[in-house]
DNA sequence: TGTAAAACAGGATGATTGACCTGTTTAGGA
DNA sequence: TCCTAAACAGGTCAATCATCCTGTTTTACA
C-alpha cells in the first residue's frame, strides 16, 4: 500500500540511554508534582519532550513502571535533598528544622503557587491505589523519620511503655510539614505552613 | 427500525428526587473517599447504584457538579460530625482533642485500612486542578481551625507581632492531623498517627 | 381533568488514554 | 567486518469515560 519512498526517520545522531531515561524520569518527576499520576497522560509527556512511543515504551514499558523510577530515583532525592542534608549538616536539630521550614515556606511564598509536597502528593493519591507505590513512599517516609529522630535527644525509658520519645517526635515534625503543606496548597497561601510551624518551634524551644 | 413493543422502561413507583439526590451524594463520597475523585467513574457509580444515565444527569449534568455537591454536604457534614461537634461538646480544649484523635486511630485500627481523611485527600488531589473545588475545601479549613481556636486560651498581645497563639495551635493540631493521616495512609497503620498525636499531646499538656 | 414541567430510562458518541506493533537506526562484541 | 541486540521512530487499537440525546413516566398545578 505504502509507496516507495521509505519513512524519513530522523533522530539525535548518537544514542544516549541513560540521558534519555534520565529527562524522562525528570520530565516526569515534574508534571506528577504538578498535576498528579493520574492527571499526567504519558502522551503530552511524549509531546512535550518530543519523543517517540517506541523511545519511551523502550525505557518504560507501563505507566506503573516510569512512576516507580520516579519514586525512587527523584521524590526520594527531593526529600533528601530539602530534608535529609540540611538536618544532617545543622549544628543542632531545633535550628535544622527551623531552617528547612523557612526555607520551604520561602520557596512556596516567592513560586506564587502552592502545588504541595511531591511525597505527599503521591502517597495520597496512590497509596491505596497500588501497593508497589505504597510501600515506596513508605519506606521514604520511613527514612525521613528516622534521619530526624537520629538527631534528636533520646529520652531515657522513662518514657510511657511502648514509646519513643524521638521517633514520636520525628513523626511529629513530618506530620506537621505534610499537613501544613496539604493546608498550604487548599489555601494556596504559606500561611497554614507558618503557622503550624511558628506554633511547634515554640513548644519545642519551651520545653 | 425497532418493531412495535415499545421499550419497557420499569422504575420505582413513586418518584422521589431528593431522596435519589441524597443517595447519589453519599454514594460517591464514599468512592472520592476510598479511591479518589479521578478515579471514581461515574459509569461505575451509576451501575453500582443500579440508576439510568438520565437520572443522574438530571440531579448531576456534569462530574464537577456532583464534586461541589460532595464536597458542601457531605465533606464538610464529616468535619462537623467527627471534629466540630465533639470539640463544641468536651469539657476542655484537650481532652476534646484528645477524644477526636483517639476516637479516629480507633476506627483505622478497627477498618484494618487507611484510605485518608475525605477532605484531605481531596483538597490534595483537586486544589490545582479547579479553582471552584480549592474554595471550597479551603473554607472547611478554615472553619475547622476557627471552631478548635475559640476553644484555646487566648493569649494576650505578648505574642509577637502578627501571630496569634490560638490560631498558630488551632493550625498545627489540624496539620498534625491531616498530615498524620497521610503518613498513615502510606504506611496502612494508624501509628504514624498515634505517634504524631501521642507527641503534641505531650508538648501541650507539658506547657 | 388537562397539561406542562420535572423526573427518570437507555443508549449513543466523541474524545482521551495507555499499551502495542512493525520497522529503522545505532552500538557493541566476535 | 559481521551480526545480534539495544535504542529509537511512528502509527494503531481497544478500552474507558464524561457528556449528550431522544423518549417515557410521574408529578404539580390550574
Amino acid at each position: 500500500m505504502n509507496g516507495e519512498e521509505g519513512s524519513v526517520q530522523r533522530r539525535a545522531e548518537r544514542n544516549d540511554p541513560h540521558g534519555l531515561r534520565t529527562a524522562i524520569v525528570d520530565s516526569a518527576f515534574e508534571a506528577f508534582a504538578a498535576d498528579g499520576f493520574g492527571s499526567t497522560s504519558i502522551g503530552d509527556l511524549k509531546a512535550s519532550m518530543g519523543i517517540s512511543g517506541g523511545a519511551f515504551a523502550h525505557h518504560f514499558p507501563t505507566k506503573k513502571a516510569l512512576g516507580l523510577a520516579v519514586i525512587r530515583d527523584r521524590v526520594a532525592a527531593a526529600i533528601e535533598t530539602t530534608w535529609i542534608d540540611p538536618i544532617r549538616r545543622a549544628p543542632d536539630a531545633l535550628s535544622g528544622l527551623d531552617g528547612v521550614f523557612l526555607s520551604v515556606i520561602d520557596t512556596l511564598d516567592s513560586n506564587g503557587k502552592v502545588s504541595g509536597c511531591p511525597l505527599g502528593n503521591l502517597a495520597v493519591e496512590l497509596s491505596r491505589q497500588d501497593d508497589d507505590f505504597r510501600r515506596e513512599m513508605e519506606a521514604i517516609y520511613a527514612r525521613w523519620r528516622a534521619v530526624i529522630a537520629e538527631r534528636l535527644p533520646h529520652r531515657a525509658p522513662e518514657d510511657p511503655a511502648g514509646s519513643d520519645g524521638a521517633a514520636d517526635l520525628a513523626a511529629l515534625v513530618v506530620a506537621t510539614f505534610t499537613g501544613g503543606i496539604a493546608m498550604a496548597k487548599a489555601s494556596q497561601t504559606s500561611e497554614p505552613l507558618r503557622r503550624s510551624w511558628q506554633m511547634l518551634r515554640s513548644l519545642l524551644s519551651a520545653g
